[in-house]
DNA sequence: CTTATAATTCGTCACATCGCGAAATAACGA
DNA sequence: TCGTTATTTCGCGATGTGACGAATTATAAG
């Protein structure tokens, strides 16, 4: 019941949700997100926190960088199920295809070559 | 994604999730849910009532007594996902074995047999 | 070592949620 | 009609949530 809880908890929120939908295509780092959405960067980095307890997400560090991705094979069923249901539901979603686009052009180019996530506007 | 968070919303409660469980026999009308949860009158009610905004169950009145039950046919993939999800995530649960079995007793007999609601302790 | 950047933690505020009891409503029965 | 029972609505209080900015931490770059 605790981990179902967790899980509907963590999706009963559209930032996350869209959060969720962004990590289909592979690993995203929290300052690409917040571009994405366009919240205050610890707003954001509760959300994604939020996720990770629930086990729908996975954090992997790389020096500044905090890479996050979808839960995988490891996974338990109640999150598997969860991650095809929401992704099924919302793939089609025209914030979902607007979010996929604006993420799109902030990964041309690696976060490396970027100028700073929070001078820019 | 309004129908999806709606789904998630109701979700999120263990309450709620205690009551979807105990509909999985079929019909169960206000005053049974209220002798299984122990909670109060109007708290059930409102429970119930975000279930059916959700869409995740339908209300039939007879009387003085309204029946609740799930989403049948007529339900959206969403809401069908989301109860299958949630029935078997759920229906092995110390707690909801223990709802089934106090909602047997219940049961027993139909509501027009019983002594009211709100007399019995 | 100093500076800059990414991320997190903390405190705060506005607002939503969940519980209750009291009162109102609906329907049956005497 | 009047009382009883089932349900809903309303208002309240305690608690939780989600947003932000400021301060802190971690890492990289100069």
């Amino acid at each position: 019941m605790q981990e179902l809880l967790a899980i509907t908890r963590a999706l009963d929120n559209a930032h996350r949700l869209r959060i969720l939908l962004s990590l289909r295509g592979g690993e995203v780092c929290l300052c690409q997100l917040i571009e994405v959405l366009e919240l205050a960067p610890s707003t954001v980095s509760k959300h994604v926190d939020l996720l990770r307890q629930a086990g729908l997400v996975e954090m992997r560090k790389d020096g500044r960088w905090h890479y996050y991705r979808l839960a995988g094979r490891g996974a338990s069923p109640a999150v598997r199920d969860a991650l095809r249901w929401v992704t099924r539901e919302l793939e089609n979603e025209q914030l979902i295809l607007a979010d996929a686009a604006r993420l799109a052009g902030v990964c041309q180019s690696p976060p490396e070559e970027w100028t700073a996530c929070y001078t820019r506007n």
